[in-house]
DNA sequence: TGAATAGTGTCTTTCAGACAATATGCC
DNA sequence: GGCATATTGTCTGAAAGACACTATTCA
């Protein structure tokens, strides 16, 4: 039986910890761990996800998801944040750790186990030239995706599964809308991921009756008809119900 | 921006890649990836986990998970199973991934992220005696566990939210369960997990209901009183609902 | 006043939950 | 016949789903 930790002496790097002396590279490789993050967000009634187009060898010139390897003084929460702000500029935003994806052969040169987190910004907080030195970085609808590097269409599959499910039994769409908001437009969000039509009067009896929202007393008034009532989550913090 | 790959070849090791001249360990550390494994099952009317006994420092002689470091040409699933043979000798049990915790200080002597996995196994597989050398390894009710190493208590809990809310929207029960079981013994199942009482006639509408299920027209006789019809489930692989 | 979106209520069906009596086999 | 567990159905309340008309603002 292996104790956790008892093969630790002689696999890991530590400082404290002296390494034998025939120490050698290749019998004791580890892993290299990276954080890749899918960014959500809902533009012109579509759900997008944040795509980056490789520089360099292996799938170069194709799209992946953005992500980078892990510092060693940063948990994974933390680099997957600092990814994001580097590609998008955005705080404050829903982040959720998805799955840790590690096969043998999904990097061809080498071992990489990756931990993706999926984040769901509004679309509003979207100013990627602002944040970014790189020329290719685009929005691509979930529906007409390129093709992916590595196994990232796997990844984003994966993602599309908890986000459908997810809604139905959380609030996490706040992140995907402005503090406050119309119920037309919540609803559109839900349609939108779904891929479905809802009724109306039924989602409202729903959605209200989840006590998760709160009128503001403002309207919105964006054209020739009626304005709309402005409403708020009252949490802007993960809430599961159900 | 950081694309993907784009620092590997710097902090990773690979045997087709060259490392820079100046290569120093403590430059380009990478942490240490280890597999953690729950193995949960149903005894004595109580849901149980499996612990071992530390037999080194840090955490000497506390109880942790099993668990060890993945191999370099193993998946992470194919790790935690080689872990589950270890501890168990159980084949052919559910198995999940369950989250990835990789906080910065969980081990005191170095980086390690871990993949946590959780089993669920019959209560009619255990055999620990046979199938592992370490004097220590102990089941505990989960209503009773020891003081735990590093982050374990926190994993445990995880494994909890998880296993309790997953039971009600899937057939992931069958892990836990011989073959051919009574309604009364898959209806214990749920009261244990979920720690309450439930309604015979409404348990067995519900479950019913589901399709999961099939009669196998063979009856139980297990004392002096009538005999159980033995059901199974359709499928034992992991079917999600509602 | 026409166009465009906001806002609202009823009916039906389905599902969840409370609840108790009979059936069968072994001793 | 006594004991222990197995098996079965009804009623009620809550929630989900189908469905259509009126309200308000601006051009």
């Amino acid at each position: 039986m292996t104790f956790l930790g008892f093969q630790r002496i002689f696999v890991c790097m530590s400082d404290t910890i002296k390494l034998p002396e025939k120490y050698n590279l290749n019998d004791y490789q580890c892993p290299s761990v990276t954080v890749d993050i899918l960014v959500f967000t809902i533009e012109a009634s579509e759900l997008k996800v944040l795509l980056i187009k490789r520089a360099i060898e292996p799938f170069k010139d194709e799209w992946a998801l953005p992500g980078g390897f892990i510092k060693m003084d940063e948990s994974l929460e933390a680099a997957a944040l600092r990814e994001l702000v580097q590609e998008t500029g955005v705080k404050n935003v829903y982040l959720e750790q998805l799955y840790t994806f590690g096969d043998t052969n999904r990097d061809p040169r080498s071992r990489v186990i990756t931990v993706a987190y999926f984040a769901l910004v509004p679309s509003a907080k979207l100013d990627l030239k602002a944040s970014t030195d790189a020329a290719d970085v685009a929005w691509f609808p979930i529906k007409k995706l390129p093709k992916l590097a590595f196994d990232h269409k796997k990844i984003i599959d994966y993602a599309m599964n908890r986000l459908t499910s997810k809604i139905e039994y959380s609030n996490i769409v706040y992140g995907l809308l402005p503090i406050k908001f119309r119920l037309s437009e919540l609803q559109k969000v839900y349609e939108v991921i779904l891929s479905k039509k809802m009724d109306k009067r039924n989602f409202r009896k729903w959605i209200l009756s989840l006590g998760l929202l709160e009128a503001t007393g403002e309207k919105d008034t964006d054209g020739a008809h009626r304005p709309a009532e402005l409403f708020k989550f009252k949490k802007r913090e993960p809430v599961l119900f159900d």
